[in-house]
DNA sequence: TTTTTTGCAAAACCTTTGCAGTTGG
DNA sequence: CCAACTGCAAAGGTTTTGCAAAAAA
Protein backbone atom coordinates (compact mmCIF):
# COMPACT_ATOMS: atom_id res chain seq x y z
CA UNK A 1 0.00 0.00 0.00
CA UNK A 2 3.12 1.69 -0.79
CA UNK A 3 2.14 4.30 -3.01
CA UNK A 4 -0.95 6.75 -3.61
CA UNK A 5 -0.82 6.18 -7.60
CA UNK A 6 -4.26 4.52 -8.75
CA UNK A 7 -3.77 2.27 -11.68
CA UNK A 8 -6.57 2.36 -14.23
CA UNK A 9 -9.75 0.29 -12.58
CA UNK A 10 -9.87 -3.43 -13.99
CA UNK A 11 -13.01 -4.67 -13.52
CA UNK A 12 -13.61 -8.72 -13.30
CA UNK A 13 -16.88 -9.58 -12.99
CA UNK A 14 -16.19 -12.52 -11.23
CA UNK A 15 -13.53 -15.18 -10.09
CA UNK A 16 -12.96 -16.26 -13.40
CA UNK A 17 -11.92 -13.02 -15.01
CA UNK A 18 -9.95 -11.90 -12.30
CA UNK A 19 -8.03 -15.13 -12.83
CA UNK A 20 -7.46 -14.55 -16.54
CA UNK A 21 -6.53 -10.92 -15.91
CA UNK A 22 -4.17 -12.05 -13.29
CA UNK A 23 -2.75 -14.72 -15.84
CA UNK A 24 -3.00 -12.17 -18.90
CA UNK A 25 -0.24 -9.85 -16.84
CA UNK A 26 1.71 -12.97 -16.34
CA UNK A 27 1.27 -12.91 -12.65
CA UNK A 28 0.63 -16.78 -11.40
CA UNK A 29 -2.49 -17.77 -9.52
CA UNK A 30 -1.37 -19.54 -6.72
CA UNK A 31 -3.67 -20.64 -3.83
CA UNK A 32 -2.78 -17.61 -1.58
CA UNK A 33 -3.78 -15.78 -4.36
CA UNK A 34 -7.19 -17.36 -5.38
CA UNK A 35 -7.86 -17.56 -1.51
CA UNK A 36 -7.58 -13.84 -1.52
CA UNK A 37 -9.51 -12.92 -4.60
CA UNK A 38 -12.15 -15.06 -2.88
CA UNK A 39 -12.53 -13.17 -0.22
CA UNK A 40 -12.37 -10.00 -2.34
CA UNK A 41 -15.68 -11.52 -4.40
CA UNK A 42 -17.67 -12.69 -1.20
CA UNK A 43 -16.65 -9.11 0.90
CA UNK A 44 -19.65 -7.11 1.59
CA UNK A 45 -17.68 -3.94 1.55
CA UNK A 46 -14.02 -2.78 1.97
CA UNK A 47 -12.15 -5.22 4.11
CA UNK A 48 -8.91 -4.85 6.56
CA UNK A 49 -5.90 -7.00 4.85
CA UNK A 50 -6.54 -8.95 8.33
CA UNK A 51 -10.45 -9.62 7.58
CA UNK A 52 -9.45 -11.00 3.77
CA UNK A 53 -6.15 -13.10 5.22
CA UNK A 54 -9.28 -14.68 7.77
CA UNK A 55 -11.79 -14.93 5.38
CA UNK A 56 -9.46 -17.27 3.30
CA UNK A 57 -8.07 -19.13 6.24
CA UNK A 58 -4.76 -17.52 5.62
CA UNK A 59 -2.61 -17.05 8.16
CA UNK A 60 0.33 -14.72 7.26
CA UNK A 61 -0.96 -11.29 6.30
CA UNK A 62 2.62 -10.27 4.94
CA UNK A 63 1.46 -12.23 1.83
CA UNK A 64 -1.88 -10.75 1.81
CA UNK A 65 -0.30 -7.46 1.70
CA UNK A 66 2.16 -8.61 -0.96
CA UNK A 67 -0.86 -9.67 -2.98
CA UNK A 68 -2.65 -7.04 -2.12
CA UNK A 69 -0.47 -5.00 -3.37
CA UNK A 70 0.17 -6.55 -6.78
CA UNK A 71 -3.56 -6.39 -7.31
CA UNK A 72 -3.90 -2.94 -6.76
CA UNK A 73 -1.04 -2.30 -9.16
CA UNK A 74 -2.82 -4.16 -11.75
CA UNK A 75 -6.06 -1.93 -11.03
CA UNK A 76 -8.30 -4.85 -9.84
CA UNK A 77 -7.88 -3.68 -6.04
CA UNK A 78 -8.25 -0.42 -4.18
CA UNK A 79 -7.82 0.30 -0.95
CA UNK A 80 -9.22 3.20 0.85
CA UNK A 81 -8.28 5.54 4.09
CA UNK A 82 -11.73 6.06 5.98
CA UNK A 83 -10.16 6.85 9.50
CA UNK A 84 -7.11 6.09 11.26
CA UNK A 85 -7.26 3.02 11.01
CA UNK A 86 -5.57 -0.05 8.90
CA UNK A 87 -6.77 0.66 4.78
CA UNK A 88 -9.44 -1.01 3.63
CA UNK A 89 -9.73 -2.73 0.18
CA UNK A 90 -12.01 -4.10 -2.18
CA UNK A 91 -12.53 -4.95 -6.10
CA UNK A 92 -12.01 -1.78 -8.26
CA UNK A 93 -15.42 -3.01 -9.68
CA UNK A 94 -17.40 -3.63 -6.55
CA UNK A 95 -16.16 -0.47 -4.82
CA UNK A 96 -18.66 2.60 -4.02
CA UNK A 97 -17.33 5.16 -5.93
CA UNK A 98 -16.32 6.95 -3.13
CA UNK A 99 -17.70 7.56 0.68
CA UNK A 100 -18.87 10.24 2.85
CA UNK A 101 -18.36 9.71 6.77
CA UNK A 102 -19.45 11.90 9.42
CA UNK A 103 -16.76 13.47 11.69
CA UNK A 104 -18.58 13.73 14.92
CA UNK A 105 -20.81 10.41 14.38
CA UNK A 106 -18.98 8.22 12.41
CA UNK A 107 -21.75 7.56 10.09
CA UNK A 108 -20.85 6.28 6.14
CA UNK A 109 -22.86 6.43 3.48
CA UNK A 110 -21.92 5.22 -0.06
CA UNK A 111 -21.41 7.74 -2.70
CA UNK A 112 -22.19 6.78 -6.39
CA UNK A 113 -20.60 7.75 -9.40
CA UNK A 114 -23.56 10.10 -10.00
CA UNK A 115 -23.46 11.15 -6.62
CA UNK A 116 -19.88 12.37 -7.18
CA UNK A 117 -19.82 13.64 -10.64
CA UNK A 118 -21.35 16.98 -8.94
CA UNK A 119 -18.90 17.36 -6.67
CA UNK A 120 -16.32 16.32 -9.05
CA UNK A 121 -16.99 19.24 -11.45
CA UNK A 122 -17.37 22.02 -9.16
CA UNK A 123 -13.87 20.86 -7.87
CA UNK A 124 -13.34 21.22 -11.79
CA UNK A 125 -13.97 24.47 -12.26
CA UNK A 126 -12.42 25.80 -9.05
CA UNK A 127 -8.89 24.11 -9.27
CA UNK A 128 -9.17 22.07 -12.86
CA UNK A 129 -8.44 18.51 -11.22
CA UNK A 130 -9.93 15.65 -11.91
CA UNK A 131 -10.93 14.69 -8.28
CA UNK A 132 -11.35 10.87 -7.60
CA UNK A 133 -12.73 10.50 -4.14
CA UNK A 134 -11.80 7.18 -4.16
CA UNK A 135 -8.66 7.22 -2.06
CA UNK A 136 -9.50 8.97 1.41
CA UNK A 137 -13.66 9.88 2.04
CA UNK A 138 -15.41 13.45 1.99
CA UNK A 139 -15.33 13.91 5.64
CA UNK A 140 -17.99 16.28 7.23
CA UNK A 141 -20.84 16.90 9.80
CA UNK A 142 -24.08 14.65 8.92
CA UNK A 143 -27.29 15.87 8.80
CA UNK A 144 -27.93 14.33 12.07
CA UNK A 145 -24.80 16.36 13.52
CA UNK A 146 -25.23 19.26 11.93
CA UNK A 147 -28.49 20.18 12.96
CA UNK A 148 -28.48 21.17 16.91
CA UNK A 149 -31.71 19.38 17.97
CA UNK B 1 -4.09 11.96 16.88
CA UNK B 2 -6.03 8.88 17.82
CA UNK B 3 -9.43 10.43 16.77
CA UNK B 4 -10.97 11.96 13.62
CA UNK B 5 -13.12 14.23 15.36
CA UNK B 6 -12.40 18.09 15.08
CA UNK B 7 -12.50 20.66 17.79
CA UNK B 8 -14.14 24.07 16.98
CA UNK B 9 -10.99 25.77 15.69
CA UNK B 10 -9.77 28.28 18.28
CA UNK B 11 -7.36 30.52 16.29
CA UNK B 12 -4.58 32.57 17.72
CA UNK B 13 -2.48 35.35 16.17
CA UNK B 14 0.94 34.51 17.63
CA UNK B 15 2.82 33.20 20.71
CA UNK B 16 1.37 35.21 23.24
CA UNK B 17 -2.21 34.94 22.14
CA UNK B 18 -1.98 30.95 21.94
CA UNK B 19 -0.07 30.68 25.92
CA UNK B 20 -3.04 32.65 26.92
CA UNK B 21 -5.30 30.47 25.46
CA UNK B 22 -3.61 27.29 26.97
CA UNK B 23 -3.21 29.09 30.24
CA UNK B 24 -6.98 30.05 30.23
CA UNK B 25 -8.19 26.47 29.35
CA UNK B 26 -6.17 25.38 32.90
CA UNK B 27 -3.49 23.83 31.08
CA UNK B 28 0.00 24.65 31.85
CA UNK B 29 2.70 26.08 30.01
CA UNK B 30 5.74 24.20 30.05
CA UNK B 31 8.93 24.32 28.28
CA UNK B 32 7.85 21.63 25.86
CA UNK B 33 4.74 23.55 24.93
CA UNK B 34 6.30 26.31 24.94
CA UNK B 35 9.00 25.28 22.35
CA UNK B 36 6.36 23.20 20.38
CA UNK B 37 4.45 26.59 19.86
CA UNK B 38 7.18 28.12 18.40
CA UNK B 39 7.99 25.74 16.62
CA UNK B 40 4.25 25.63 14.82
CA UNK B 41 4.09 29.38 15.05
CA UNK B 42 7.58 29.49 12.91
CA UNK B 43 6.75 26.72 10.51
CA UNK B 44 5.76 27.22 6.85
CA UNK B 45 3.21 24.62 6.46
CA UNK B 46 1.89 21.27 7.90
CA UNK B 47 4.90 19.50 9.69
CA UNK B 48 5.23 15.98 10.85
CA UNK B 49 5.78 15.18 14.72
CA UNK B 50 9.81 14.76 14.37
CA UNK B 51 9.93 18.05 11.90
CA UNK B 52 8.62 20.09 14.91
CA UNK B 53 10.42 18.06 17.77
CA UNK B 54 13.76 18.77 15.43
CA UNK B 55 12.71 22.45 14.64
CA UNK B 56 12.45 23.01 18.65
CA UNK B 57 15.24 20.54 20.09
CA UNK B 58 12.79 18.27 21.48
CA UNK B 59 14.43 15.02 21.94
CA UNK B 60 11.85 13.10 22.92
CA UNK B 61 8.91 12.97 20.13
CA UNK B 62 6.34 10.75 22.98
CA UNK B 63 6.16 14.90 24.78
CA UNK B 64 5.41 16.17 20.87
CA UNK B 65 2.46 13.73 20.51
CA UNK B 66 1.07 14.29 23.40
CA UNK B 67 1.27 18.14 23.47
CA UNK B 68 -0.25 17.89 19.51
CA UNK B 69 -2.93 16.23 21.14
CA UNK B 70 -3.89 18.22 23.93
CA UNK B 71 -3.36 21.31 21.97
CA UNK B 72 -5.59 19.31 19.20
CA UNK B 73 -8.20 18.87 21.83
CA UNK B 74 -8.85 22.43 22.65
CA UNK B 75 -8.83 23.56 18.68
CA UNK B 76 -5.35 25.11 18.85
CA UNK B 77 -3.53 22.72 16.21
CA UNK B 78 -4.61 20.36 13.34
CA UNK B 79 -3.76 17.57 11.84
CA UNK B 80 -4.18 15.90 8.16
CA UNK B 81 -3.22 13.13 6.25
CA UNK B 82 -2.27 14.18 3.08
CA UNK B 83 -0.68 10.37 1.80
CA UNK B 84 0.32 7.41 3.31
CA UNK B 85 3.03 8.86 5.72
CA UNK B 86 2.76 10.20 9.09
CA UNK B 87 0.42 13.06 9.84
CA UNK B 88 1.34 16.84 9.45
CA UNK B 89 0.12 19.15 12.26
CA UNK B 90 0.02 23.10 12.01
CA UNK B 91 -2.48 25.79 13.85
CA UNK B 92 -5.58 26.01 13.43
CA UNK B 93 -5.30 29.62 12.19
CA UNK B 94 -2.73 28.76 9.60
CA UNK B 95 -4.02 26.29 8.37
CA UNK B 96 -4.97 26.09 4.53
CA UNK B 97 -8.40 25.81 4.68
CA UNK B 98 -7.68 22.61 2.57
CA UNK B 99 -5.29 20.53 0.29
CA UNK B 100 -5.97 19.31 -3.12
CA UNK B 101 -3.13 16.76 -4.56
CA UNK B 102 -2.47 15.16 -7.35
CA UNK B 103 -2.54 11.09 -7.67
CA UNK B 104 -0.26 11.16 -10.32
CA UNK B 105 2.89 13.55 -9.78
CA UNK B 106 1.74 14.56 -5.91
CA UNK B 107 2.02 18.41 -7.00
CA UNK B 108 0.03 20.08 -3.78
CA UNK B 109 -1.51 23.01 -3.71
CA UNK B 110 -3.85 25.07 -1.13
CA UNK B 111 -7.31 25.32 -1.07
CA UNK B 112 -9.05 28.88 0.41
CA UNK B 113 -12.42 28.49 2.43
CA UNK B 114 -13.86 30.38 -0.68
CA UNK B 115 -12.85 27.42 -2.91
CA UNK B 116 -13.76 25.12 -0.38
CA UNK B 117 -17.39 26.46 -0.82
CA UNK B 118 -17.98 25.67 -3.88
CA UNK B 119 -17.33 22.35 -2.86
CA UNK B 120 -18.66 21.99 0.03
CA UNK B 121 -22.44 23.15 -1.23
CA UNK B 122 -22.29 20.80 -3.92
CA UNK B 123 -21.92 18.13 -1.20
CA UNK B 124 -24.53 19.97 0.67
CA UNK B 125 -26.89 19.30 -1.63
CA UNK B 126 -26.29 15.88 -2.66
CA UNK B 127 -25.04 14.61 0.82
CA UNK B 128 -26.46 17.05 3.43
CA UNK B 129 -23.40 16.78 4.66
CA UNK B 130 -21.16 19.78 5.85
CA UNK B 131 -17.71 18.72 4.37
CA UNK B 132 -14.83 19.82 6.32
CA UNK B 133 -11.81 18.98 3.76
CA UNK B 134 -9.63 19.57 6.32
CA UNK B 135 -8.62 16.20 7.78
CA UNK B 136 -7.97 14.89 4.13
CA UNK B 137 -7.28 16.09 0.66
CA UNK B 138 -9.22 16.25 -2.34
CA UNK B 139 -7.49 13.52 -4.60
CA UNK B 140 -7.46 13.66 -8.43
CA UNK B 141 -5.33 14.07 -11.29
CA UNK B 142 -3.37 17.45 -11.81
CA UNK B 143 -4.25 19.69 -15.14
CA UNK B 144 -1.14 18.61 -16.38
CA UNK B 145 -1.48 15.08 -15.73
CA UNK B 146 -4.65 14.54 -16.44
CA UNK B 147 -4.14 16.21 -20.01
CA UNK B 148 -2.36 14.03 -22.08
CA UNK B 149 0.04 15.33 -24.38
C1' DT C 1 13.36 -26.38 -14.88
C1' DT C 2 12.99 -21.72 -14.07
C1' DT C 3 10.89 -17.92 -12.08
C1' DT C 4 7.40 -16.47 -9.13
C1' DT C 5 5.42 -16.82 -4.86
C1' DT C 6 5.02 -18.36 -0.24
C1' DG C 7 5.62 -18.64 4.91
C1' DC C 8 8.04 -17.30 8.58
C1' DA C 9 10.73 -14.19 11.17
C1' DA C 10 12.24 -9.91 11.83
C1' DA C 11 12.31 -5.15 11.11
C1' DA C 12 10.39 -0.63 10.12
C1' DC C 13 7.38 2.94 10.94
C1' DC C 14 4.30 5.87 13.36
C1' DT C 15 1.94 6.51 17.60
C1' DT C 16 0.51 5.47 22.35
C1' DT C 17 1.20 4.18 27.18
C1' DG C 18 3.26 3.43 31.98
C1' DC C 19 5.82 5.27 35.27
C1' DA C 20 8.91 7.76 38.29
C1' DG C 21 10.72 12.11 38.63
C1' DT C 22 10.24 17.20 37.63
C1' DT C 23 8.02 21.51 37.28
C1' DG C 24 4.56 25.15 36.77
C1' DG C 25 1.14 27.77 39.11
C1' DC D 1 2.41 21.96 47.77
C1' DC D 2 0.20 19.20 44.34
C1' DA D 3 -1.72 18.33 40.05
C1' DA D 4 0.05 18.59 35.46
C1' DC D 5 3.73 17.56 32.68
C1' DT D 6 8.18 15.56 31.13
C1' DG D 7 11.56 12.11 29.61
C1' DC D 8 12.59 7.64 29.00
C1' DA D 9 11.60 3.07 27.91
C1' DA D 10 8.71 -0.07 26.29
C1' DA D 11 4.74 -1.64 23.85
C1' DG D 12 1.13 -1.38 20.16
C1' DG D 13 -0.79 -1.60 15.62
C1' DT D 14 -0.02 -1.67 10.75
C1' DT D 15 2.83 -2.58 6.89
C1' DT D 16 7.28 -3.92 4.72
C1' DT D 17 11.39 -6.73 3.87
C1' DG D 18 14.84 -10.72 3.63
C1' DC D 19 15.37 -15.20 2.75
C1' DA D 20 15.18 -20.13 2.11
C1' DA D 21 11.73 -23.46 0.79
C1' DA D 22 7.71 -24.51 -2.14
C1' DA D 23 4.92 -24.36 -6.14
C1' DA D 24 3.22 -22.55 -10.68
C1' DA D 25 3.93 -22.59 -15.53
Amino acid sequence: MTSTHQAPPLIARDLDEAITAVRERGMRVSSARRLLLEALFSADGPKTADELAAAGNQSDSASVYRNLERLEAIGLVRHVHLGHGPGLYALAGSFAAGYVVCDRCGARRDASAEDLEAIRSAVRERFGYEAAFSHFPIVGLCPRCSNPR
